[in-house]
DNA sequence: TGATAATGGTTTCAGATGAAACTATGTTGC
DNA sequence: GCAACATAGTTTCATCTGAAACCATTATCA
């Protein structure tokens, strides 16, 4: 005997809302775009291009491969990325005698210039976002992000 | 008096593994990385197409642009989705009388069975990821991703 | 050695994307 | 009623993107 005062089947729904990849999804979409935003009416840059300025300006002579490795890019992405930079004077690059394939990149005069002002209008963006928690919970936050990307790597 | 053990200049840098925007950017590309590898081999549907399903799976009749409020996608990712999710037989329109410009989505049967599939493999997803965190843990992160959720709506 | 495989990086190609222009329908104010 | 404006949705265009093919160099090993 029926209970439910309809015989329309259950159908599992999914409120988006409260779904968290999606949450994550328009929350990272929304904080990338708005840094993406002012960096690339200043300077003209594009995300990729930052993301290897960045790694750049804080480990540089790394390889193509390495670059990739650390800003969760793929090659082709580094490879296009570089490659424009390149054409902007804002890194170089430098063969090392041993594997003649393998290119180190570092940030050029002109790049490092530039690297010093986004960096600092990155942390602004970061801090009016981290300004909405208390102490407590930006600490909560750096925990169960830790634990997520540990558990997202072995989807 | 300097202490510093060298002369070379402080470079403000950027550690993109303790950024948040990065973490985040780095979180939810791969979660949504992987349902989306998930459905779109069993379904070829692409991310903004299961958005669509996902929202009219569970708030039929919405208009276009409705769907890109409550999706957080722009009215061109939605018309592209829906046109293909139409030709594919998965959802269907229909004209309200009164204005003839808004065309009222939702899934056909055929729609249904896949949204259907498609949810708690969804779901399923989710839960593996936060199966790494406490309870209280899942507790402080929803209560802190509505905050910075909120905080970048203001970005 | 020299053949085969592996690695670093680039290019190609086909499809995805966003901004702006566009079509069609509705609304407003006179 | 109708000119001006607003809104729903689509199309166009130029750019971006990822996968696979590609080139060059280095490693492996029979």
């Amino acid at each position: 005997m029926k209970l439910e005062g309809h015989n329309q089947a259950v159908i599992p729904s999914l409120e988006l809302e409260t779904f968290l990849p999606y949450r994550l999804s328009v929350l990272s979409n929304r904080v990338s775009g708005r840094i993406a935003r002012s960096y690339e009416k200043r300077f003209g840059l594009t995300i990729p291009e930052w993301r290897v300025m960045a790694v750049l300006g804080r480990f540089p002579g790394l390889t193509a491969a390495e670059v990739a490795e650390r800003t969760a890019m793929d090659k082709v992405q580094v490879s296009r990325a570089v490659a424009r930079l390149q054409r902007a004077g804002r890194i170089e690059q430098r063969t090392v005698d041993g594997d003649r394939r393998a290119k180190h990149l570092s940030l050029s005069a002109a790049g490092k210039i530039v690297h010093g002002e986004i960096v600092p209008l990155a942390r602004e963006m970061e801090l009016r976002l981290v300004v909405a928690l208390s102490v407590a919970e930006r600490t909560q936050l750096d925990q169960v992000l830790d634990k997520l990307l540990a558990a997202s790597a072995s989807l």
